[in-house]
This record gives structure tokens, sequence and C-alpha cells, in this order.
DNA sequence: GACTCAATAATGTATATACATTAATTGAAG
DNA sequence: CTTCAATTAATGTATATACATTATTGAGTC
């Protein structure tokens, strides 16, 4: 039982329940404040409460004057949550290990900055293979805009996985990603250990913080052995 | 100009934006709610309504005595969005269509029940193409939990796609969702229209409303002319 | 120093109240 | 019947206040 035992935290659970019960389905308006007022006895500061948070969550939608209404469920909301790698191995019950093949800070080049969208500046260009428990788990490269992140010039990213690094020191307003299957090329044959032509998966991401391009990376993972997995809630 | 003159919002807008320039560290305690008070000229509720919102957004937390703190980034709520198939189609201003090629409703099989957890009782079953631009673009299959779901059993997913139906009629509290890459079989190759061997990616999700599962479906994309994109913010 | 316990200071919840804002409804004028 | 303005009923925001809850602080004791 850790649930809380506030009015409005029982509001808010009733009302989930009934929509997911679908005694109340999207597009039905729900009680008016004052009729779960009096339905609970409690104050229109505390229903209105539970109420904004369930806007907020979107499963509710209110208008002036003609009351709550059930939001319609929007498909593009169902979110597939992307582990960070390090952790990821861990959590497998694996050991992880972090190769950094290549390193290096260069003005950027003409494909940096169509990735980074930057006119010119200096960025810092990474590859490396994660490991789990001995065998080659997923190749990554990755750029990191110098502008934006100076600090991350002097890390040593053969300790600390550029991505666990990344998204524990620099915020990030927004990013894309991309996930793309692929025939294995030459490259990831040496590297991962697999048969030619055998099927990969591409995960890119890029990130921003406002207008400014963080970084980009590009993880690639052998299709046999790896699922993108992930639970989660709308 | 669409954001809200609200003070709560104002304060809440303000308070992010400190976090994202880094001003305000993961850890780091933020002004008491009687200096924000005061800062702002407001009251205690609208400072408290201000905060709650970062708290349930996961940017703060607050514990009682000792005051409000920045959290740490957490890296699995990097979210994806998975777009609704017939709405990407729309967007990528392609003409959509669905070609149902099987509909059964039948006892649950062995591998029914594994799918979707139960222990016996009718499924429907279907699988499908969508097309776009008179070219296939994925291949379905997919189990309805009858049980859970029975005015499925009603609907003509000739015309809907079940994907679309489900999403705007079935309310539900969890899914898992289930990336993966592989080289083409027969089937692929013949209903997709691509080389022998090529490299495909398929989409698994499990969807469930309560401890009840409603739905299993397995989506399967051509690799080379297909990428899962999406945009998402923290 | 290590433990106990009371005082304190922060957040958590709830209320009653007030006025603002919006849009549905009503009613009057044409 | 249509149009337009006034009324009204809902949510949106904000305040001042009160008491509950909890972790820290600090004083007193062994």
């Amino acid at each position: 039982m850790k649930q809380s035992s506030a009015i409005h935290a029982q509001i808010r659970r009733d009302i989930e329940a009934q929509i997911m019960a679908g005694d109340w389905k999207p597009g039905d308006r729900i009680p008016y404040e004052h009729q779960l007022m009096a339905t609970y006895g409690c104050s229109r500061m505390t229903v209105n409460r539970a109420l904004r948070a369930l806007i907020e969550a979107g499963l509710l939608e209110s208008r002036r004057r003609a009351g709550t209404i059930v939001s319609h469920p929007r498909v593009q909301r169902a979110a597939l949550e992307i582990p960070d790698i390090r952790d990821e191995v861990a959590g497998l019950g694996e050991t992880y290990r972090l190769h950094l093949d290549r390193r290096e800070i260069r003005a950027a080049t003409a494909e940096d900055r169509r990735l980074l969208q930057i006119e010119e500046g200096e960025v810092l260009a990474l590859e490396c293979r994660h490991d789990a428990g001995g065998r080659a788990y997923a190749l990554e490269r990755r750029l990191i805009n110098l502008a934006a992140v100076p600090e991350a010039a002097a890390i040593d990213f053969a300790a600390e996985p550029p991505g666990s690094w990344l998204l524990a020191h620099v915020p990030w307003t927004e990013a894309e990603h991309r996930i793309t299957a692929f025939n294995a090329g030459a490259k990831e044959l040496v590297a991962l250990g697999i048969s030619a032509g055998a099927a990969c998966m591409a995960l890119e991401r890029w990130t921003w913080r406002g207008d400014e391009r963080i970084t980009y990376t590009r993880q690639v993972y052998p299709g046999d052995r790896y699922a993108l997995v992930a639970r989660f809630r709308p």
C-alpha cells in the first residue's frame, strides 16, 4: 500500500479507474467540479487539483463552461524508453567493457557540419565498441559539438561511456531518434564478429539544447542477438 | 506567443530555464518556496503549483524540511514516440491502403496463449499488409484477446487498421515494445517485394489494461526503405 | 562521543473565497 | 428564421490561512 491517502489522489485514482474500466469513454463528459465536490465532500480546489493532474497527463481535456471530457487517446504518445548501454549490459548481469577505438578533436568536416547543423567549429569525434561479457555488444560512433559542450574535451571517454557522461551532465531539451535495419558490411563483420550480410540494427540519435545541437550518435547492434526492449506507460 | 502568462507558468518556465542553462545542476537545492514567494510576490500556493508540476514531470524532487532539488536525469526516460501506421503514411503524403489477408476468431492456440498470457479463451487473429502509394509498407500480424475486448469481434478491420481502432477505443495502462533486425525469409520476400536475405525490422508490441493483456502485434518493415523516426522531449 | 528527544523549519494537503475568462444558452430585435 | 447581444454557468487562477507530516537541528543526558 504505497498509494497516497490524500483526497486529491483518491479522486484521481477513481477517475482513472472509471476511464480504464470503460465506464467513461473518450469524448464523454465527466461530472462537473461542483458535482465532484459534493461526491467527495471536499473543496473545489481539491477536485481541481486532481483534474489538473489528469489533464497534464493527457487523460482529460477541459473547456470553460463546457466541462471536462475524456481525451481521445493520442497514438503518438506511445513512448519507447531507450536505455543507457552500460546500464543495459549491467541489467543483463554481464560485465560491461568499453573499448575506445578513436578519439579526435578536429575542425568540423562537411559531414560533421551536416550532422550537427553547425557552420564551423570544433568537434570531438569518438568511435568505440561496447562489450558485454567479453563479447562485442554494439559499435558506436559519436560527434560532440564542442561549442555547446566545451568541457567534454577534457573527459576521458576510455573510462566512461560518452552517452552515459553526456546524459548525466548535459541537460537536453529535444532529441530525435532514427532506427533502421541494414545488412552488415565489412566493418561490422570484423568488429561485431558476425557473418557477411547479417541483419544489423542502427540507432541514430540527435540531441538538442535549445536551438543548438549537442551531439550525434550512431549505434550499431547485431540483429540476431539484440532486441531493443522497453516497457512504458502512456 | 502561445505560452501562458499565469504566474505559476512563469515560475515553471524560469526554473526550467535555469536548469537547462546549467545554472542549477542535478542535486542542487533550488530556493525554498518562501524565497520564491518573495521573488515573485505571490502566494505559496502559486509557487507550490509550479513546483508540483515540475516534480510530476520528473525535473525536481522534494523532501520535507530539506527543500527541493534538481533531479538527476534518468537516462531511461528518453522516450521514442511510435506513430500509428496510417497517420505515418498520411504524413508522408502517400495514399494509405490496408489489405486484410486473414481474419479468424478461434480458441487460443498454445502460441496465442503464450503471447497473450491467457489460460484459455477466444482470440481474434489478423494478418494484414499496409500499403503506401501502391507499394507494400509493412506487414502486420495481430492477436486480440476477446475476453478483454469483446467488441472487437464486430469490427470490420478491412476498413480501419486494427492498431488505429484499438488505440482510439481501448485505453491501456502499460505496453512493451521489442524491436529487432532480421534477414528476410520467403514470406517477407513475396509480401514486401524485397530480395532474399535483405535486412528487415520487426516491431513487436504487447499492450495491457491492468493485469490483462489486450493485444499482441508484430509489424515487419523493409530495412532498406524504412526508418523508425521520432522526435521527443525528456 | 553517543544516544534521546524536543523544537524547528521545510514541504504536503485542504479550505473558503474572490475574481477572471470563456463559451453555451437565452432572449430580443430585425 | 436569423442575427446579435446579454446572461449565465462552467473552468482558470490566485490568495490567505490552517494544520499535518517529516527530516534536520540542537540541547540535554549518560
